[in-house]
DNA sequence: TGGGATTTGTTCGTATGTATT
DNA sequence: GAATACATACGAACAAATCCC
């Protein structure tokens, strides 16, 4: 893996996780020092988080976090549906107690982290549906889903009321449970009435205080990358 | 718009087009040589290519286009229907005389190519759907049709037979029938048939020749970003 | 409005890694 | 298996744009 794949993976989840909230600003020379890595190296992880839309890049006047608006919350969770849909159809045809046991694992951490921190839970809410797609063996379905998944989790971090995260542990059991017996149209069902969930339980409050801007909240994320040298 | 976008979008349209084939390396110097710009600028276009899966990046032995599998083909397509299934959704609510027009003005441009290059048409097919996705307004839409729009163009380069390219231009036509009556039932059926046909059209016959390389095709694309300047 | 400070955009030389003979 | 040719990876320095006082 490159300097510049973890330094995109570290902001990855920093975003995730709210240490990063939109509107933040992302100067490349700063997070060069924090990662301990040039300029160019920096550049390309934003030019890649650009390309996920996580962060978005005005031409000479740098980089901030990603603000997408309530229609494009919106659209993401309808998106999300119809790709998920198509992963449970794929992931029911070849389930078996490895995927089982895999699911099972995570919804251990899942219940773990439910008193810690909160955005640790929303991380890993995510991240179970990304194990889904992995699931599938599909890197197309991958592909779309984590994109999806991360950009949704951004849109979490803008308008969803502190919380509120009861993140669906419960659902996420249940859709275990369908895919276990087989029930196609069971397990289709209870995912997107899951994603409707989370959507409505998330896109109603437009936040109103301006972040605490600003990039100390990185540093334990850009400490992981330095000490990796 | 930058450079650097001119040159991806000049690649993009090489590869849609077939003049760079699945498997063709892309030399960072070479390009820059016929692009009339440093090996920075190239790199930029490349990087973003490979975030769309256009083009692969291999570490340390350079680029070439993409040479997506069956597998991923099918899961490009499935994907693909699932996502316009959405568009139609999105679009029949709002639909009106202008996109009518829009879209009926793209159908001739259609049919006009039938008697041109095969390329072309293939172009422009791919083009009917983006701007299905550009007419609902929303960049979330418009950026995953456009993206899967492509990659599957991309598996059409590799994997249909030639000449099969009855591009369904009457499909299209059915389809902007179904939206204009707002019969929002046969309008989503239609796109879902549409796009199980031209799966189905495609998807049948693996290549069999390797590709006559190398990059003289692309230097027509090359010109028109050179003299932009 | 102007000008200095800051930040990004770009180039290019060197280092490093891979394939080939 | 070593040497060579080739292409990318990286970083320092310069140029241009923007911000802020």
């Amino acid at each position: 893996m490159n300097r510049s794949e973890q330094i995109c993976a570290a902001l990855r989840t920093a975003i995730l996780e709210r240490a990063l909230l939109p509107g933040m600003k992302l100067p490349e020379d700063t997070l060069g020092e924090r990662f301990g890595s040039s300029r160019t190296i920096v550049r390309q992880a934003l030019e890649r988080l650009a390309a996920e839309s996580l962060v978005e890049l005005r031409r000479n006047r740098g980089a901030v976090v990603a603000t997408p608006s309530l229609e494009e919350a919106r659209d993401l969770f309808d998106l999300r549906s119809q790709i998920e849909d198509l992963v449970i159809c794929r992931l029911i045809r070849n389930f078996n107690e490895d995927h089982v046991k895999r699911l099972n694992a995570h919804l251990e951490k899942e219940v773990a982290a439910e008193a810690g921190p909160e955005p640790v839970s929303i991380r890993l809410a995510t991240e179970f549906h990304i194990l889904l797609a992995q699931l599938t063996k599909s890197p197309v379905l991958i592909r779309y889903v984590e994109e999806i998944g991360y950009r949704c989790g951004l849109t979490l971090a803008l308008y969803s009321r502190p919380h509120s995260s009861d993140c669906g542990i419960q659902e996420h059991r249940e859709i275990i449970d369908a895919l276990s017996s087989g029930d196609e149209a069971r397990a289709r069902d209870l995912m997107g009435s899951h994603l409707g969930a989370v959507a409505d339980r998330a896109l109603i409050k437009p936040e109103t205080e301006g972040p605490s801007l600003y990039l100390d909240a990185l540093e334990p994320y850009a400490r992981a990358v330095r000490e990796d040298s």
